[in-house]
DNA sequence: ACTGGCTCCTGAGGGC
DNA sequence: TGCCCTCAGGAGCCAG
């Protein structure tokens, strides 16, 4: 499931084969993802490529007719560089066939992707208007994480999960930095510290940085844009390991669900908020 | 202004 | 072997 590392890996891998090139055709097999592809879509035809960057999790390639092409990957969507002739797998819902011979492929099995033509500003549009900063830069430091901390009693798994408060921190990398900071992930936003926003501040950086360097991890459906898996599957501390071992201190890691989500924590290195049941169970 | 719950979708994996 | 059930999850949206 693609994260922020995911997203980016993903950029770095396709951005090469798809920056100047012409579009020669906008090839749609299934347009009802998360929501309909739009027809105008078909108006890149015969327009360049001339940029491709990243807001969050959305992909942004900028397209010479001003318009800007927004990818999001959602659950289990991931972008491929092919040929044209090359066989298309199930699920291969969107495509751009381009003048230099190569074809960008959106496969996306849940469809909780998302393939839109910004005609205006990208950064003024209602899904990217509201965005809190990038978690790798300067905007995103402990003071503002503090501000963001300060009127929000709900859980800070939650609340660094929120985009508002920081963009690119899903699930997986949510429990991990957590774990890096030793906080617990129930533990009431506005109850944590300065000391424990910043060690939170900087965990999530760290985290998401080796992350990136090593080119995301690979669940289910991740596949680097050259069709090789990531590694950092290997790296997670907590993320799946109910019961296993704390790599910390050996105590066995709990698992509960957390605003629907799986979390996974360690019971001895982050202490959980007193005054809170918790209905966690001992993973498998 | 917050908060938590629901929703979209398909494939994997467990149980029998 | 095969069927059925449950679960996973990003993030927009909505109701309380």
């Amino acid at each position: 499931m693609p994260e922020l590392p995911e997203v980016e890996t993903t950029l770095r891998g396709v951005a090469p084969f798809v920056c100047h090139a012409a579009v020669r055709e906008v090839i749609i097999r299934q347009a009802r993802l998360r929501r309909e592809i739009p027809d105008s879509l078909a108006e890149i035809e015969g327009r360049r490529i001339i940029g491709a960057g990243r807001r969050a999790k959305y992909l942004l390639f900028q397209v010479s007719d001003g318009s800007t092409l927004l990818i999001h990957l959602g659950m289990s969507g991931s972008l491929r560089v092919t040929r044209p002739d090359d066989e298309w797998r199930k699920h291969d819902h969107f495509a751009l066939s381009l003048d230099n011979g190569r074809q960008l492929r959106l496969h996306d099995p849940r469809r909780f992707g998302l393939v839109l033509r910004l005609t205006g500003p990208p950064e003024n549009h209602p899904l990217l208007c509201d965005l809190g900063p990038e978690p790798l830069e300067d905007a995103f430091h402990p003071e503002f994480l503090r501000a963001k901390c300060a009127r929000r009693a709900a859980a800070i798994k939650t609340v660094i999960m929120d985009a508002k408060t920081v963009v690119g921190v899903g699930n997986i990398y949510a429990s991990e930095s957590l774990f890096a900071a030793r906080i617990h992930p129930l533990t009431p936003a506005n109850r944590l510290g300065p000391a424990k926003l910043r060690a939170l501040t900087e965990a999530i950086r760290d985290v998401l940085t080796r992350a990136i360097g090593q080119g995301g991890t690979t669940l289910r459906d991740f596949v680097q844009s050259d069709g090789t898996p990531g590694y950092f599957a290997i790296s997670l501390a907590v993320y799946g390991r109910g019961g296993e071992p704390c790599p910390r201190c050996g105590a066995r890691i709990r698992q509960s669900v957390i605003a629907q989500r799986s979390s996974y924590w360690c019971p001895k290195c982050q202490r959980p908020p007193a005054n809170r049941t918790t209905t966690e169970k001992t993973g498998r």
